[in-house]
RNA sequence: GCCCCGUUAGCUCAGCUGGUAGAGCAGCUGUCUUGUAAACAGCAGGUCGCAGGUUCGAAUCCUGUACGGGGCUCCA
């Protein structure tokens, strides 16, 4: 999830011509040249290239130079596991976002507490400079050679297929020839361990340096399948220097102290008490407040933009969920039923049918009812239809994290009704709504995703869908956005646009999307009276803005790392007396903000101001006003903003007005 | 759902190889309160997540369970 805010890139360097046969060290000296490029392939430094070829060089902190860093890294930890625990099986090993993974199949689990001893080994392998040698092999030969591998035999065998398969997989397999990696021993030409391995690799482990660590360990299917067995996986990092892991390790802390878990309790917004159950939160009183403000702001655009607002019971009959599918594609993810009504004689034979009833994990097929409730026609369209809608989804128990992905769930739902014509001009509508929306939050950095049909999974004519992406894909381009394209990713009924936002810190998160519906028209027969008079079917759209609210709560809090803009502070301003005797003047100022509904608190608590200042500071207040002589001999008080930074003797009237300019203004400056 | 790890006072944590718990902050009480990130003193607070088991004896070992964390899978 943690982008790297830039990937250091050394200074560029030029591709070259070869003019004899040679290879990558014959063209390159810049240490900092890590592999190559010919023709477009990845290479080792050491392969041979003819004269007249142009060659690219990869540089260690380039991205690619990355990926064959932490590749390196993977084998090496590779090395030192079987070093240390021969029975280990290998799985595969492919560098990731920030480092890299070895899956292992061994007898125990790995603890963090074999971390030393795993380290040890590998710093002992780099300091060797072993080199990685490249070979080809025939299937036969990697078989023989492989023989002790059970899980890179079944890669072998998996070959031809590989070349769409995972990524982690076409590390290993993924070239047009079969390819082992050697491991050689520099001073005696011992190969010390080989792996099945497609490369490029470092020229030696040296290279690997010391900007590496052992993050974790985890258990991970084989293969990616819950139906194959699991491996155990220890997940490192690596980066070009000692420096750059430091920057790495800083960048997570800083991630940490953001974490929207920890925030939660030091700022007393939300909780999840055991006794109510996994993936369900209340939120406290300042917790409230801020949740409050983000769905008053958004009720508020609601109106502006043409929606009308509904409400629908978070329970109903199972047969609403058979009309609309979800019964049928979607019972595992629900709550299970509460059977009711039922009735039996003495005899115990049932007299009254009962009824299944369902917590609802989605508000779409109430809208529908409500479109339904009357005949509609053209003129009403598009209609748009918005609820807060509180939904509940039995999520598996291991996919809970914090507020971000819960069982209980706050969406900002909407469901606009169109016609077919309507569609390119409401979804472009929507879209604009949506990122002015979301800038109103003081999130501003967007890409878009297009994702589009499943061929294996969808309902509709083909030629409906074809027209529908185009539609959204004209709209995205026209945003100005960069557009990120997701094949597959569709929903079986229709296309979507979905808005991804970059936080403070670089991470994205999904919010809104935007979503055509070509299924639940027919399901629920919607229609509406054209102007010819004729009975037509209205185009379906689902928009999320924010997601669920608890998890936009999550991800402003997070960006905000707790700072959140004045408007959206629990308390807003509070004020501290220089001493006791200075409280009613104090009292007098907050009065006025109070009068102009400002969340403003006097602390009267018999604490020095000194220890005020930190206790609010670290709530995060975002005005602090103190007084004492001199301002109240002036008619003024003092500002202490937020950052430490501080304007003293300010009149109460410019007080009043500059904190009250900033809330409305809902400016993320104070 | 699966694997690993964790759960001790409101919060953050200590408690070695089994001999029935400790600190700081927060809270309460009192004495204080003059200029920008922690006044001082005292008090109170825990059946060590819960339920079983082993043991003369369990916070400590074992089993189960709830909740949390890191992953895998999932996210219609």
């Amino acid at each position: 999830m943690s982008e790297p805010v830039a990937e250091q890139s050394a200074p560029t360097l030029e591709a070259v011509v070869a003019e004899t046969t040679t290879d990558g060290f014959g063209l390159f000296t810049d240490r900092s040249v890590v592999a190559m490029r010919v023709d477009g392939e990845l290479r080792d430094l050491a392969h041979r290239v003819e004269p007249g070829t142009r060659v690219e060089p990869v540089t260690i902190g380039s991205p690619d130079g990355l990926a064959i860093l932490r590749h390196s890294a993977a084998h090496v930890l590779a090395q030192a596991v079987q070093s240390i625990n021969p029975e280990a099986k290998l799985g595969i090993g492919p560098p990731v976002t920030d480092g890299f993974y070895y899956d292992f199949d061994v007898a125990s689990p790995f603890t963090t507490d074999d971390f030393a001893a795993l380290s040890k080994a590998m710093e002992r392998i780099v300091r060797q400079g072993q080199r990685f040698i490249r070979r080809v092999v025939t299937e036969d030969e990697a078989r023989a050679e492989l023989a002790s591998e059970p899980y890179k035999l079944e890669l072998i065998g998996l070959k031809g297929a590989a070349a769409d398969g995972a990524d982690g997989e076409s590390v290993e397999v993924g070239g047009a020839e079969l390819t082992i990696y050697d491991n050689v021993d520099p001073k005696t030409g011992e190969v010390h361990w080989k792996d099945l391995c497609r490369g490029p690799h470092l020229p030696n482990t040296r290279m690997i340096g010391n900007g590496w660590a052992l993050m974790r360990v985890a258990a991970a299917y084989w293969r990616g399948s819950e139906k194959n067995p699991q491996l155990q996986r220890i997940y490192g990092t690596a980066w070009p220097s000692k420096d750059e892991l430091r920057e790495y390790r800083s960048r997570l802390e800083e991630a940490a102290k953001r974490d929207h878990r920890k925030l939660g309790v030091e700022l007393d917004l939300f909780s999840f008490p055991d006794e109510i159950g996994s993936g369900l939160s209340v939120f406290h009183p300042k917790g409230g407040i801020i949740r409050a403000e983000i769905e008053n702001y958004m009720r508020q655009r609601l109106l502006e933009n043409g929606y009308e607002l509904v409400y629908s019971p978070h329970i109903t009959k199972g047969q609403l969920f058979e009309t609309s599918g979800h019964l049928q594609w979607y019972e595992e993810g629900m709550f299970p039923a509460m059977h009711l009504d039922e009735e039996r004689d003495a005899e115990g034979n049932i007299t009254k049918q009962g009824q299944n009833y369902y917590l609802k994990p989605m508000n779409c097929p109430f809208h529908n009812l409500i479109f339904r409730a009357r005949g509609r026609s053209y003129r009403e369209l598009p209609l748009r239809l918005a609820e807060f809608g509180t939904v509940y989804r039995y999520e598996k128990s291991g996919t809970l994290s914090g507020l971000t992905r819960v069982r209980g769930l706050t969406q900002d739902d909407a469901h606009i009704y169109v016609t077919p014509d309507q569609v390119k001009a409401e979804v472009a509508s929507q879209l604009e709504f949506v990122l002015e929306t979301l800038r109103g939050y003081g999130l501003d950095d967007f890409y878009l995703e297009l994702s589009t049909k499943n061929p294996d999974k969808y309902v509709g004519e083909d030629d409906v869908w074809e027209q529908a992406t185009e539609t959204l894909r004209e709209v995205a381009t026209e945003s100005g956005l960069e557009l990120v394209a997701d094949p597959g990713g569709a929903a079986f009924y229709g296309p979507k646009i979905s808005v991804q936002a970059r936080d403070a810190i670089g991470r994205t998160w999904q919010l809104s999307t935007v979503q055509l519906d070509f299924n639940q028209p027919e399901r629920f027969e919607l229609e509406y009276a054209a102007s010819d008079g004729s009975r037509q079917r209205p185009i379906m759209i689902h928009r999320a803005l924010l997601g669920s609210i608890e998890r936009f709560f999550a991800i402003l809090l997070e960006h905000y790392a707790g700072a959140f803009p004045a408007w959206l502070s629990p308390v807003q301003v509070v004020g501290i007396p220089v001493a006791e005797e200075y409280a009613p003047y104090l009292q007098e100022v907050i009065d006025r903000l109070r009068a102009q509904g400002v969340r403003a608190e006097l602390d009267r608590s018999d604490d020095r101001m000194q220890k005020k200042i930190r206790n609010h500071t670290m709530q995060k207040v975002p005005y602090q006003l103190i007084a004492g002589e001199e301002d109240r001999a002036k008619g003024a008080v003092s500002f202490r903003f937020r950052d430490g930074t501080q304007v003293n003797g300010v009149p109460v009237d410019e007080v009043v007005a500059r904190i009250t300019g900033a809330i409305s203004s809902r400016s993320a400056e104070l």
